[in-house]
This record gives C-alpha cells, sequence and structure tokens, in this order.
DNA sequence: TTGTAAATAAGAATTATTCTCAAATAGGAG
DNA sequence: CTCCTATTTGAGAATAATTCTTATTTACAA
C-alpha cells in the first residue's frame, strides 16, 4: 500500500487531477494546478505521465485547440464540443455515436477500428452573447 | 484575369496543391512540393495562407497528428479515419453523421453548431500486415 | 510615374512538447 | 539495518511546429 502511494505521488495527483475536472485541460493547467498544493513538480513530469497514461488507455486526449493538446480523465468514447470563442472543451452527455456508424466505417476502412472522436464546434452560450 | 493571376501566384499553387491530393498534407509537406516546380517559395507563406483559407472557410484542417496539423482541401464536413501506425488520413466516403446527431448536439450545448468532425482510428490495411 | 496597400521571403522568435542526465527514492536482498 | 538496483523525478536543454517581424517586391490606381 505505503509503497505504492509514496513510489508514484506524482503520478498519482497527475491522474488524480485530471480526473477532478471536466474542463479537458492542457498540461500546462494540471501543472499548474499541482504546484498551488506542491511546488516541488516539473512540467515534465506532467508530460511524462500523461503519455503514459494515454498508452495504458487510462486518459484521452480530446484534440488540439489553438496549439495545446487537451486531455480528458474519461477514456471512454463520447462527445465533445469545442467552443471557438473561448477554446473551451465539454462533454455533450447523452449523445452517443450509433453503432452502425463504427461498423460502417470498419468495413469502409478495410482495417480495424480501435477509436471514435465526435466533435461538435460553435460558440458556447456565454461568447454568443 | 492577370491581375489576381500574378498577384496571388502563391496563394493559388497553395491552394490547388492543397486541393490535389487526398493525403490531409501537412503546411511542410506543401511546401515541398511547391519548392520541386517553385523554389522561391517560403514555409512562412504556406503557413500564413493555409491560415487564412482556413478563416475563409475553403479548406479545413482535420486533426493534429503526431504534432502537426493536417489539411484537407475540402471543407465540407465528412468522415475521416486516421491510421495510428503509419499516421495517413483518409476520407470514409458515403459515411455521414446523421442529423439528429447534429440537432441533439446544438440543444445539448445551448450554442450554435458550426462544424462537425467524425475521426475513426486504428490500423489501415498496410499496417495491420 | 509614383504612391499605396497587399503579398512575400527569410529568418528570428515563440510555444508546446520531448529529451537528457544527474539526483532522489523505494523496495528487495543480504 | 545497509547496500543494490530500478524507477521516478526536477531542471533545464533541445527539438519541432508554428507565428511574427521586417525589408522587399508587386499590382494596381491616381
Amino acid at each position: 500500500m505505503e509503497r505504492k502511494a509514496k513510489h508514484f505521488q506524482k503520478r498519482d495527483a497527475i491522474l488524480s487531477c485530471l480526473r477532478s475536472t471536466d474542463t479537458h485541460p492542457t498540461a500546462e493547467w494540471i501543472y499548474e494546478q499541482l504546484r498551488l498544493s506542491d511546488s516541488d513538480i516539473s512540467l515534465a513530469t506532467v508530460y511524462r505521465n500523461l503519455a503514459l497514461f494515454k498508452r495504458q488507455g487510462l486518459i484521452q486526449s480530446v484534440a488540439t485547440v489553438n496549439g495545446s493538446e487537451r486531455f480528458d480523465g474519461n477514456p471512454n468514447p463520447h462527445v465533445h464540443y469545442i467552443c471557438t470563442g473561448c477554446d473551451a472543451v465539454m462533454d455533450l452527455e447523452g449523445i452517443t455515436v450509433p453503432q452502425e456508424l463504427s461498423s460502417a466505417a470498419g468495413q469502409c476502412a478495410g482495417g480495424s477500428i480501435c477509436g471514435c472522436q465526435l466533435t461538435f464546434t460553435g460558440l458556447c452560450s456565454q461568447c454568443q452573447a
């Protein structure tokens, strides 16, 4: 128990930070958050562990918005909405990509399908005003 | 006629280069292509004009693959397939996002929908072998 | 012609991300 | 408990993609 708790201190902090928000943050944002409680953390550690989590399928990256990669602590495929005004990335709950689409895509591509991303863009309610 | 042809020489070349391929290339690739016939072109010009085209809605960017933005000369929304093995970006013809999904998304987001991207990932037939 | 505004080349500057390497740390073996 | 080894980390250098700056060129209009 304790061995893990100590050995993966930063790693665990990064993952729970990402899981505790629904803002789909950048690596930089996570770094800034963690620095509030732990001044001794490196940006490289954040990037390093995010890449690891992605390889392990614990998280996913949603998109690159304005040059920065946006991460999602929820690895399950779901639909996103990106505001072109304020760069907010939001989940669209309750909308799913029909299974028919995925299987049609597999046939059409002639290869395996291992991921699917549906993303809408537009102006969020705030930015429309 | 000629005024435009001369004034927007590079600009037009960039747009037709992008329109002439279905590989969804990077800015760098377009630059290399154009250099074959026109040694006097700058990478900055390619980036500048691609950004302009995007603002004008003449082209779209599909995704950021391996750190590089991939462009599509076809601005109409359509479905893409990205091979995680070779980074190829392909069109999936004949598959479309149902209208119901878009309108559901608009309601759910509480904002306007002005774009939609559906992207599947997996290994292409080549990379599976 | 000559002036003006847009387009460009070249390379510097910036930004996000990855790499390098030495130091710290945990857990296991003795 | 102490030494050994493998992993994790911080710090900053290095890299890669993209954008910016500036002087130059160009097209067109007056």
